[in-house]
DNA sequence: AAGGCCCTTCTTTTT
DNA sequence: GAAGGGCCTT
């Protein structure tokens, strides 16, 4: 049968196997996915499951999707009824169904990161606390980790007088929540734990239905996690779970790898198998990857072996600076795509945090590359994203009041502190949330009994907002969601206020334009699953798979993915591990996974990049190797760069190759520079622009020229022709 | 009410 | 080196 065909024996043994729970500790690269793509077709095609009773949770949309289209490939037939999603897509289907027996009803809007860290912020200033002394962040932290250990806001015990402070914050978040008629993301899961165990008959409904429940990346699934997949199996008890402890790399968030031995310990009949064979990467690569993670006390080892051959050796770069940093691994990627070795999709840059991708990115549009960027927060974080989604979630949910606030005076449109303060009155005494008030006020103006409570000038105001949102729900009620969408944008003047907003270089209209778009795939579907995808997007859920280039990436963002080349950079101490990581031990061990996931995700060649000096805000400081550097055995090493000094700990004899720089300015002369501030200058593309900024950078020279139509942009004399006015 | 200016403060990772 | 907050002026 050949669903089996192209497996190994430990992958046939895991695929096949009868047992009720299996737990299969897959290595990276050996074919977990695979595994687990092929178990399902095996139950459907060979042992004739319904899938419809089947449950399969990955940790991306994306993972989601590509699983579901390699199964449908395997068994040359449609999965009706099979559920198939992220631990957070299930549970908001399963609240939605079940909202009756909830404190939300079924509209329920769910609040992201954002939303959740500004509820905390209105919750500190309520309580009348001091920000300053109560990060708002660190108590959301603290909230959500209690929510992701199943502690409600009444059980959560305070030991310290922090925890009374989360704890009080923690009562007032809640019933914000519940009034505005919203979730967050912990409570996606939480919620549904309580569910199952306060309802024995929902519970069974939903765990006698799903005969078969198998997990992706299990070393990810924090306690809420484990106990709902002990929830969904709770009947048939068939649990397939597939992880790897090392590369656990979500502790933060409340992930616990050790509910791989939780498994173990909880059921002791498991069978168990484990994935030795890489097919992934070559034999340096993975001794680079052992040597890493070799360091981390407690797991369990495995002996990862390939048979792709021993490969390149691993180039390690050590640059000037950060500059230099960007400009090694684009000039590295420009000369591979130059001699077609390499196709641009073959590459990825990772790094440990987001703001390390600005000069890379900056390097690659000065070579003129294009590049991807995988990150759903610089999507969905931009302003005027939010702005949309705002009024979209509005005219969804009246009573979601922190959308109300944030867009009830975007744009301006003189509604201020004094009428707001009015409208929180108004709602308190009359016990009306403040978007029933507005539709109130919206239908019938002056004849509303609400009108007489606010001043003339605030009521019209008001009242205008109200029609608008009335309008928009009628609309909303049979129209598709981009006519909702443009109405919105049309009554509201949007378009003319981003642009006369008078920020320079921000596209902040193609990125409405691009989320319109994004409406588009909604037609039928229709508002509430716009607003749930978009709440529930991940990172990987962004990488543009039709574009052919490079990927910039965090390691965070990397794991499940592979490239043919991969660079880290910002191989420094304070940077990996990083800074925040430095005083707990679990968390150091964390940060070696990380980078073990980051290497592992190579095939054929490994570029590890530090530079000697950073720019960490404004001001450069300098830097020492990563520490984790000194794990990777130095045969497998080619270094290039800049030569070590005096930092470097003595006796530690390093071979080091001087590599001619091959950027597009090798010409020995020895540099001028050629332009002063305040120069005028032409670009061919760009046109009239001002030179703010000139620095000599190795043979080069850069500069920061501001563009009428532009905004700012950096460029390299010797590629730019600028001429001078 | 709104916009401009200067100040600080901070930056992990994300479903 | 950006973004938000506070304070000023219009």
């Amino acid at each position: 049968m050949d669903i089996l065909k192209h497996l190994n024996s430990q992958q046939k043994e895991a695929v096949t196997s009868d047992a009720k729970q299996i737990l299969v500790l897959a290595g990276p690269g050996s074919g977990k996915t695979r595994v687990l793509t092929q178990r399902m077709a095996y139950l459907i095609y060979e042992k004739h499951v319904n899938p419809y009773q089947i449950l399969a949770v990955t940790f991306t949309n994306k993972a989601a999707r590509e699983m579901i289209a390699r199964v449908k490939k395997l068994i040359h037939a449609e999965l009706e009824g099979l559920w198939l999603g992220t631990f957070h897509a299930i549970c908001a289907r399963i609240l939605r169904r079940e909202a009756d027996f909830l404190p939300v009803n079924a509209n329920f809007i769910i609040m992201d990161a954002d939303d959740q860290e500004a509820l905390v912020k209105r919750v500190i200033k309520e309580l009348g606390m001091d920000e300053k002394l109560n990060n708002p962040y660190s108590i959301h932290d603290a909230i959500s980790r209690a929510k992701n250990n199943l502690l409600t806001a009444k059980s959560y015990t305070a030991k310290e007088y922090r925890d009374e402070v989360v704890k009080k914050v923690y009562v007032r978040y809640q019933n914000l929540l519940e009034s505005t008629n919203s979730v967050d993301f912990d409570d996606l899961l939480f919620l549904t734990v309580r569910l199952f165990e306060e309802h024995a008959d929902i519970h069974r409904k939903y765990a006698s239905r799903f005969e078969h429940v198998l997990v992706d990346e299990f070393q990810d699934t924090n306690l809420a996690q484990y106990i709902l997949l002990k929830q969904f199996s709770a009947f048939h008890h068939n649990l397939f779970a597939v992880g790897d402890e090392d590369q656990s790399i979500y502790r933060w968030r409340g992930a616990d790898y050790r509910n791989i031995q939780r498994f173990e310990e909880d059921f002791p009949e498991a069978h168990k198998v484990l994935l030795e064979q890489n097919y992934r990467s070559t034999q340096n690569v993975l001794d680079a990857a052992r040597g890493v993670i070799d360091q981390n006390p407690v797991r369990t080892p495995k002996a990862l072996f390939t048979q792709r051959g021993t490969g390149q050796a691993i180039t390690l770069y050590q640059a000037v600076d950060d500059y230099d940093e960007a400009a090694f691994v684009v000039d590295t990627i420009q000369r591979q795509m130059s001699t077609g070795e390499h196709q641009g999709g073959d590459f990825a840059i990772m790094y440990r945090t987001n703001a390390q991708s600005r000069l890379l990115e900056e390097a690659f549009l000065r070579a003129q590359i294009p590049y991807r960027l995988v990150g759903a927060q610089r999507f969905y974080g931009r302003r005027e994203v939010k702005d949309i989604i705002s009024f979209l979630r509005l005219v969804h949910n009246p009573e979601d009041e922190l959308s109300l606030m944030r867009v009830i005076n975007v744009p301006p449109r003189g509604i201020g502190d004094k009428t707001l303060i009015a409208l929180q009155l108004v709602s308190q005494q009359k016990g009306i949330s403040p978007g029933n008030i507005l539709l109130e006020l919206g239908e019938k103006g002056q004849e509303s009994a609400l009108w007489q409570e606010f001043s003339n000038r605030g009521g019209f105001m008001l009242a205008d907002f109200g029609r608008m949102l009335v309008r928009w729900r009628k609309l909303a009620e049979n129209a598709p969601l981009p006519e909702l969408f443009d109405l919105i944008v049309q009554d509201t003047d949007y378009h003319e206020y981003i642009e006369t907003a008078g920020e320079i270089g921000l596209n902040r209209w193609e990125n409405v334009l691009e989320l319109r778009r994004l409406a588009y795939e909604f037609l039928d579907s229709g508002l509430t699953t716009f607003l749930e995808t978009v709440a529930l997007v991940s990172d990987q859920d962004t990488l543009p798979e039709t574009l052919n280039a490079p990927t910039l990436l965090t390691l965070h963002a990397a794991k499940g993915l592979e490239f043919p080349v991969v660079f880290i950079v910002g191989l420094d101490d304070g940077w990996l591990p990083h800074s925040r990581s430095m005083d707990d031990p679990e968390e150091m061990a964390e940060e070696r996974r990380l980078f073990y996931v980051g290497i592992t995700r190579a095939k054929d060649r490994l570029y590890l990049v530090r530079a000697e000096q950073r720019s960490t805000f404004g001001s450069f400081s300098s830097t020492y190797p990563s520490r984790f550097l000194e794990d990777i055995p130095e045969n497998l090493l080619v270094r290039q760069g800049m030569v070590l000094h005096s930092r470097s700990k003595p006796g530690s004899e390093m071979r080091w190759e001087s590599v001619a720089k091959q950027g597009p300015s090798t010409n020995g002369n020895k540099p001028i520079p050629h332009y002063k501030p305040g120069m005028r200058v032409r670009h061919p593309q760009w046109g009239e622009g001002m030179v703010i900024e000139t620095r000599l950078d190795n043979e080069d020279e850069v500069l920061s020229v501001i563009f009428e139509n532009e905004g700012i942009k950096r460029l390299s004399a010797s590629v730019a022709k600028l001429e001078i006015l």
